[in-house]
This record gives C-alpha cells, sequence and structure tokens, in this order.
RNA sequence: CGCGGGGUGGAGCAGUCCGGUAGCUCGUCGGGCUCAUAACCCGAAGGUCACAGGUUCGAAUCCUGUCCCCGCAACCA
C-alpha cells in the first residue's frame, strides 16, 4: 500500500451508486468478459504485428496505447498483465520495399522494426515482449504449427488460378480489375491467367464449429457489431485459405518445413505470433494463452475471428477468450489521411511537440466504437489546452499553490467536512471506481469522459466556496483546511483515475501532492481507502501541461502551433 | 440492388436500440472572481437534428423513398 488509509474515517464513503448503468453495458462489460473466461487473475492482451513495408502512423500508436491503458488499469486491479506486441517482416511486399530502398534486406527490415519499436516505446507503451518474425523461437514455431497441420492431413495441394498482374506482381481479382480488364495501376500490361501450385487449409469444415463458438460465447467478439458482422460473414461458404507462396515468386518468410520449394504465406506466420510469444509449442503457453485477449482494428475481424481460431481448432488449440476492436482514424475533415491531403498526424510529431500523455489522451477520449473518428493536429491541441492544461493542470496548480502559501506545504487537516465536501470527494471516487471496474477497449472514452466531468465538477466547488475568501475571514482557516483537503484528496483520485491514460502525468502530479507513483506491476488500488495523510508535505508545485498556443485553424487542420513558452519567452514558466 | 458506417447550432461529438420540451466540449459575446497555467466560475446568443413522405396526440429517435460523404471487398489499427 502506497500510504496508509489514515483518513479512511474522515469523509465516509457513500456506499449507494447515483448511477445506474444499463444492463446492455454490463453485459459487454470486460470484468465480466474475463471473469468469465480468466477469473481476473491474468490476462495475455496483444496488439496485431505490424508490417513493415511502411512507416508507423496514428492507428499502431492508438492500439498499442489502448492495449497498455487497458494493461496498466488492469494491474491497479491486481491483475497480472502480459502484453506483447512486434513487427512482421515477411512477405513480398516487405521485399519489395526493402529492394525499393536500396538497403539489403536485413538492414531494411531491421530499420523498420526498429522505427515502430522506437514509436512505441516513445508513447510509453509497456510491452513485455516485442516479437520479430524473424525470432528463431517464433519461425520454429511457425514450423511446428504447419508440420501439425500437415501430419493431421489437413492441407491440400492444389492449383491456385488467379490473373497475376506483373506489374504489381500480384494476383487480382475480377473486381480488382477495370473495363478493359487491366489493373489500374498498370494499364499498359494486360494480366495473364496464371495456375501456382500452393497448399491450402480448408476451412468450411471448422464453420459449424465456428457458428456454435460465437453463439455459445456471446462476448468473445466486441463491440457487438461487430460479431453481428463476423455472423454473417458466416452465412456463406469459407473458401480454402492459401498458406503458401512459391519460393521463385517470394523468399522472404518462413520455408514450409514439408517442402522446401515453398515458404510460408502471410497468416501461419502473422498469427502464430499470439502463441509463440507466450512459449507455445512448450505446454507452459497455456499459462498466459488461457487468458488471451486481441486488440486491434476493425479490419482484422476475419483474419482473427475466422482464420485464427480454426487454425487454432485444427491442431487441437483453444481459441483467444476474447477479441476487441475499434475502429479507424480519418484525418481532418473526416477523410482518409492522405499526403495529398496534408491531412496525415504524425505521431512522432505530436509527442514532440505536445508530449506521448497528450497524444494518448486525445486518442483515448475521442475513439468511438460505432464509427471512424477524426483526428487532426488543431484538434490535439484543443483538447490538450483544454482538457489538460486549463482543467487537469490548472487544479492541481491552484490547490498546491494554496497550500503552499496557507499551509505551510502540508496537506491540512480536515475539520468540519460538510455535505459539499463529501459530495465532491464521493463524485470523484464514485466515477473512478466505476469507469475503471468496467473498463474495456469500448468504454475507455467514457472513462476519460467521467474524469473531465469529475473535475468540472471539482473546479465548480471550489468556486463556489471559495475557500481564498474564507480563510480571510475570523476563524475561517479550519472551514478552507477542510475544503482543500477534500480538494486535494479529489484531484489525488483524479490522477489514480487517470493513471492507465496519461501514466507519467499522473505520477508526476501524484508527487506534485507528496504520493509515491502508482507502480508498473499487479497491485490492488483502493480509491477509496487510499486517503491523503494530513500533515504531510506535498511535493514541489509544478506547471503539469503548459499552455500551448497555436494558430491553427481549427477546420483544415494546417498552420503552426508551439509551445506557448517558446513563442513567448518562456514566460509562462515562470 | 456486394457489405458496413455516417450526415445534429462556427468546429468536434453525444442522444437514435426502449418516440415525449435538442445535450456536451471548444469557439463567440456579456458578467463575475482573482487561489490558479491570459486560468477558473456564471450567464447569453447560435440548430426547420441531410431531404421528402408516412405512422402517432407527439418523431433527431419508428417505417418508406431520395440525395450526399466515408470505409471495406487477401495482407492498412
Amino acid at each position: 500500500m502506497r500510504h496508509p488509509p489514515a483518513g479512511s474515517a474522515l469523509i465516509p464513503i457513500r456506499t449507494e451508486p447515483s448511477y445506474q448503468k444499463s444492463a446492455r453495458y454490463l453485459e459487454q462489460d470486460l470484468c465480466r468478459n474475463l471473469t468469465k473466461c480468466t477469473g481476473m487473475s491474468r490476462l495475455y492482451l496483444t496488439t496485431p504485428i505490424y508490417y513493415v513495408n511502411a512507416d508507423p502512423h496514428t492507428g499502431h500508436a492508438h492500439t498499442g496505447i489502448m492495449a497498455d491503458i487497458l494493461k496498466r488499469a488492469a494491474q491497479m486491479r491486481g491483475v497480472d498483465v502480459f502484453l506483447s506486441t512486434g513487427t512482421d517482416e515477411h512477405g513480398q511486399k516487405a521485399q519489395e520495399s526493402a529492394e525499393q530502398s536500396g538497403l539489403p534486406v536485413d538492414e531494411y527490415i531491421e530499420r523498420q522494426s526498429d522505427r515502430f519499436r522506437a514509436l512505441y516505446d516513445s508513447i510509453d507503451v509497456s510491452y513485455d515482449k516485442f516479437v520479430r518474425t524473424a525470432d528463431p523461437h517464433h519461425v520454429e514455431g511457425v514450423r511446428v504449427f504447419e508440420q501439425m497441420l500437415f501430419d493431421r492431413g489437413l492441407l491440400v495441394k492444389k492449383e491456385y488460378h488467379g490473373i497475376y498482374c506483373s506489374g504489381c506482381e500480384l494476383f487480382k481479382k475480377i473486381s480488382d480489375l477495370n473495363e478493359s480488364g487491366r489493373c489500374d495501376d498498370h494499364p499498359s500490361l494486360v494480366p495473364e491467367a496464371v495456375d501456382e501450385m500452393n497448399y491450402f487449409l480448408p476451412l468450411e469444415p471448422f464453420r459449424p464449429w465456428l457458428l456454435e463458438w460465437i453463439e455459445t460465447h456471446p462476448l468473445w467478439v466486441q463491440p457487438e457489431r461487430y460479431r453481428n458482422e463476423l455472423l454473417q460473414m458466416l452465412q456463406t461458404p469459407l473458401e480454402d485459405l492459401c498458406i503458401s507462396r512459391p519460393k521463385t515468386r517470394v523468399q522472404l518468410g518462413v520455408e514450409l518445413p514439408f517442402d522446401q520449394d515453398y515458404i510460408t504465406y502471410v497468416w501461419v506466420d502473422a498469427l502464430a505470433n499470439y502463441v509463440t510469444n507466450v512459449g507455445w509449442p512448450d505446454p507452459k503457453y497455456t499459462h498466459w494463452w488461457n487468458h488471451a485477449v486481441h486488440l486491434g482494428g476493425k479490419d482484422m475481424l476475419k483474419t482473427h475471428c475466422v482464420y485464427w481460431p480454426i487454425m487454432l481448432k485444427s491442431i487441437g488449440l483453444e481459441p483467444p477468450s476474447g477479441v476487441q476492436l475499434h475502429g479507424f482514424w480519418l484525418g481532418a475533415g473526416g477523410l482518409k489521411m492522405s499526403k495529398t491531403l496534408g491531412n496525415v498526424v504524425d505521431p512522432n510529431e505530436v509527442v514532440g511537440m505536445l508530449g506521448a500523455d497528450a497524444l494518448r489522451f486525445f486518442l483515448a477520449k475521442n475513439m468511438r466504437s460505432t464509427s471512424d473518428t477524426q483526428i487532426a493536429l488543431p484538434l490535439i491541441v484543443q483538447t490538450y489546452n483544454a482538457d489538460l492544461a486549463n482543467k487537469l493542470g490548472n487544479t492541481l496548480s491552484r490547490l498546491t499553490k494554496f497550500a503552499d502559501r496557507n499551509f505551510d506545504g502540508r496537506i491540512p487537516a480536515p475539520n468540519e467536512i460538510n455535505s459539499a465536501d463529501r459530495d465532491i470527494f464521493d463524485d470523484v471516487c464514485e466515477r473512478a471506481s466505476r469507469s475503471h471496474a468496467s473498463l474495456t477497449l469500448e468504454s475507455i472514452p467514457a472513462l476519460v469522459a467521467e474524469a473531465l466531468s469529475a473535475l468540472e465538477a471539482l473546479n465548480g466547488h471550489l468556486d463556489r466556496i471559495g475557500p481564498w475568501k474564507i480563510i480571510k475571514e475570523d476563524g475561517g482557516i479550519e472551514r478552507a483546511a477542510s475544503v482543500l483537503y477534500a480538494s486535494l484528496d479529489a484531484t489525488r483520485l483524479l490522477f489514480e483515475m487517470l493513471y492507465p491514460v496519461i501514466p507519467v502525468a499522473a505520477n508526476k502530479g501524484l508527487e506534485c501532492l507528496g504520493l509515491a507513483p502508482i507502480p508498473s506491476v499487479p497491485q490492488r488500488h483502493e480509491f477509496a481507502t487510499e486517503r491523503l495523510k494530513p500533515g504531510s508535505r506535498l511535493g514541489n508545485s509544478i506547471t503539469l501541461f503548459p499552455r500551448i498556443q497555436t494558430d491553427l485553424d481549427v477546420s483544415t487542420g494546417l498552420g503552426e502551433a508551439s509551445p506557448a513558452s517558446e513563442r513567448i519567452g518562456g514566460k509562462l514558466r515562470q
């Protein structure tokens, strides 16, 4: 425990919830899901592994940050968490990108992989495993996986009939071609019909099993709309899944264990990371695998909820406990980000300008499960100034500086806590407990919204009471002390509540309150009982989030922004 | 008729499942306060809820049709 529950008797905690959660909301609760699947003691979170043929973008940052938020929140509930991520470095496109870069293939994929790792390091994603598909353990795992498929007689070798564009070096679907039967990117070339021998895993035999699995596990895919989409997807027969590529066409990949003329095509290679990361084929992998929840974008639905469970089932492994998906980020104007439009948001740029917590906070606050969401630099700056600087940072400042001047930089001892003080504390406490207890990928924005509402209530409360006025009255210091204690303690709760979202700033805030940082290890955290200790010394008062001055045009996303301190010669920094 | 999402005051969004005086944040304007990061608090202006029909005592919400935007359709979270 970080500090004794010394003040727990000071302000009675209300136990009656004043908020009614809808039954539907409860049904989609990760907690319940995990209670059923994992007993809540352990959690294995995964992000997809990212393809190295392009640079990391906002979407990659988002999935990692959401995973990290869920991890930190689970750890605060005492859950042991393992978070995996990594890069996929195999396949034709990686091979081509390497060639285009002019670098040796090894050098290219290492550089790209490092870019993904560097991004995650810079945004404080606390992964426990960063896998690269070239890692020997992973490669061996893929080969064992494939040998098992082969030994069980599940694979068929047959001709793949396709239309091949030699310009793209890819097979095309009829629907990919234009009216004249040519590829849009290479209109001068005539795509040719090619027959190529490959290995396939027939999926159709497993469709009835998968349908039943989904029927009997209503919380398996979340949000619910993706479950509906999945069920619809499974109404029609499934095509065989191609798992190989001839070496004559692609060299970068894992050689099939039973046919050295072929390498592994993406699915077995990429998806298998989820089990090889936790030790498979060593039996100890179940320690984590039995508690696995995959996180990712909505485009993962078919691969992670059809291909992957069937692949696992076919060799006798259990499906993951859950799959939680999110939408996509769109650029300014609600349009897909593109360099041509100039509306690309580079996560590295945001981190450089505003810090990792600002990016984390924006993504956590705004992603919606039912639709794609807009992101643009001016919107991020707006959120940073309004929520982080003006509300959260400023509230900390006004309280700690008041305590510095009037209470010798110590937590004042509360005397007469009245109902207004109690209400403000209960309000924050309840919001914190409730949003943490029910946290899922889908409800992360609700946690942020709850914190902001609580913060507004706290600021309003402070203004109505006006401790800086009261303290000037006769005997007012007693009353001011109580108001300040309740407000500081509510602020403490807010930092604890927001710790998973903005870990660095939250711990700085707690430090300002004279508290130890929240550790990144499983440790049950009780919002209501770990009260501030009267008389203990506050830390140094700091400007947690300096305001940013900006000329950004919110409607276009174009323009310039720079830190206020830089713009006006650091005056704001004092 | 391939599948799906969306169109709500200047900007970003909630509300739509379970119909009942249109909400939030930002911005703007006015006032207050001065403990605080030109901050914070209070108040105001601003919307025919894409459009047209229909059901209903009553529709942003349900039904029908239309228009527009976006995403997906074998490797982009």
